[in-house]
DNA sequence: TGCTATTTACGAATGATTTCGTAGCTAATG
DNA sequence: CATTAGCTACGAAATCATTCGTAAATAGCA
């Protein structure tokens, strides 16, 4: 079973730079931050280290200037974090969801044919199953 | 413009709570609420409070028994919470996030068909727009 | 070596959310 | 009419998230 992830919305900025980035220092995190966000140095520091305490992140201590990297998952934590948002807030729905989304957002082309092939595939899926 | 709607995970219980069953004392809900969680009465009691002076949910103290009632739609809620975790969670793309709907919470073939039926009645809009 | 810059660690202030005790009001009951 | 049961209002405690100041350690450089 993968541990319970529940990242705050601050802890979630902080995974996205990671996820994108791969392991980064304190300060190249913080840069990126400080791009879109006004906050000083030991807040994203401090954040950080809670996350490593919570095992969000992992760190290399080797050198003096410490790496940290994501310890969860993008995958992970979409899913957990979807699961979550059809269970409480779509009753359940997953369909309910998945519409709000396409009809709320205004999707490109290339998204949706994305989509388009992604049931496509599903479809064949369950058919085999059911064989 | 709607008003920014941010219910917090309490809050969003007692939405739903009133989504399904209609304008409810608050007795009601908190008597739904306690099916799947431990709080006292008081505590639902300030929730709803709170609610209402945020505007998220409508009163009528006519009776001493006071009735409340949604104020904001579900439709309205789904749309910018769906909205919020595309932008903090999937990096603004739509099918990302439906993809990692349908693949982490497998959908029934009903699911699958309504979304599908979505997606046809989208293609003709998006095709009737460019002609 | 001694100074400066950068880093981590720590603790505490602030703010938001959640929880609940207590008081006061009102309606129903004996 | 007095008592009781149930309701709202209010305030404050408890908890969690966020922010930052300050100290201590370390590495690089004059």
């Amino acid at each position: 079973m993968t541990s319970k992830v529940k990242p705050t919305e601050s802890e979630l900025e902080i995974l996205n730079i990671l996820w994108h980035n791969g392991p980064s220092t304190v300060r190249k995190v913080h840069e990126e931050l400080a791009m879109t966000k006004e906050a000083g140095y030991t807040t994203t520091l401090k954040l950080m280290q809670i996350m490593h305490d919570k095992k969000l992140l992992k760190r290399d201590a080797s050198s003096k200037t410490h790496v940290f990297e994501a310890a969860v998952s993008q995958q992970q934590t979409q899913g957990q974090m979807i699961r979550k948002m059809i269970d409480t807030v779509f009753n359940g729905s997953a369909s309910q969801l998945v519409m709000q989304a396409l009809g709320s957002h205004k999707a490109s082309k290339e998204e949706l044919d994305e989509i388009r092939a992604y049931l496509e595939g599903m479809e064949k899926k369950t058919k085999k199953a059911k064989s």
